[in-house]
DNA sequence: TTGTGTGCAAAAATTTTGCAGGTCA
DNA sequence: TGACCTGCAAAATTTTTGCACACAA
């Protein structure tokens, strides 16, 4: 987890951005959080509750600049804010969301199926994929076992 | 696209809401843009053009109940408002967008390809899918020629 | 030392809400 | 008539920005 956050903390300085105690406190909550899509208020509230001061407009500035250097993506659920979540690399990309439309849970599946769809597309679209984003809603098991 | 106006508002009548000309005059305005992923706030400035007298509170308001009443989706491009399109019945809704991280343009493109995907997380996940959300980023077919 | 980064507060942008008056059924 | 609907303006929410000061390199 160190080493991770040290690796990431040099590509950010070899792309000429400063290291700041709050950029390095940033990615570690991001890092510890990882299965929970957080959001600007969440990670600065999170900040807060440490004793650390970092200021909320931080925060976004900080986010985006690490969407800019592919530490994260942004993704967006649907509920008013933009959430970011830890790129782990292309492999690990391979991932989707299903989101419950009862309870709100959000759950992660991975799946390589869409390879084939994207060559389909490539294909007769003329349209060069970068990246891919699928959300899938219904009903998660637990809201079903409920009934 | 009369019939299908009137088809719509009667179903709405149905369901114990009023008719109103700005219940119908929105649902036009969606409907002669089907394919442009309207914002409120674009709703709003066509219907003022057309001089006619919506508040942009009253455009909110109806297109969240359009989406209650599933006749148009709500989606998301990540540019910080939300767009709605028109639903045309499930065997349409089997299309995905493809967004231009260069030019911003969005394509559509329809594909069933995602049935075997969703097969898949049914039965490993026991999550019941209701609907999905694909998005796909890249270099459009323009974007490429200018090169 | 110098440009970059930060915190604060103000501003901007998007969406929601309260309320008085208007309209549909 | 009476409940629902609308427009307006104010409020709430999320995000961005300007500026003075602080800090990394």
């Amino acid at each position: 987890m160190e080493a991770m956050i040290k690796n990431y903390m040099e590509k950010l300085q070899r792309e000429g951005y400063k290291y700041t105690n709050q950029r390095e406190e940033i990615l570690r909550i991001i890092m510890d959080n990882k299965d929970d899509h957080l959001s600007c208020e969440e990670v600065h509230n999170i900040v807060s509750k440490e004793n650390k001061d970092v200021g909320i407009a931080t925060v976004y500035r900080t986010l985006q600049l690490f969407e800019k250097l592919n530490f994260v993506y942004r993704i967006n659920f649907d509920d008013g804010v933009s959430r970011y979540e830890l790129n782990l690399g292309t492999e690990n990309h391979h991932h989707h969301h299903l989101i419950c439309t009862k309870c709100g849970s959000v759950t992660e599946v991975k799946m390589d199926l869409l390879e084939l769809l994207e060559d389909n597309i490539e294909k007769e679209e003329g349209f060069t994929i970068q990246d891919h984003n699928v959300k899938f809603y219904g009903i998660c098991k637990n809201c079903k076992k409920e009934n």
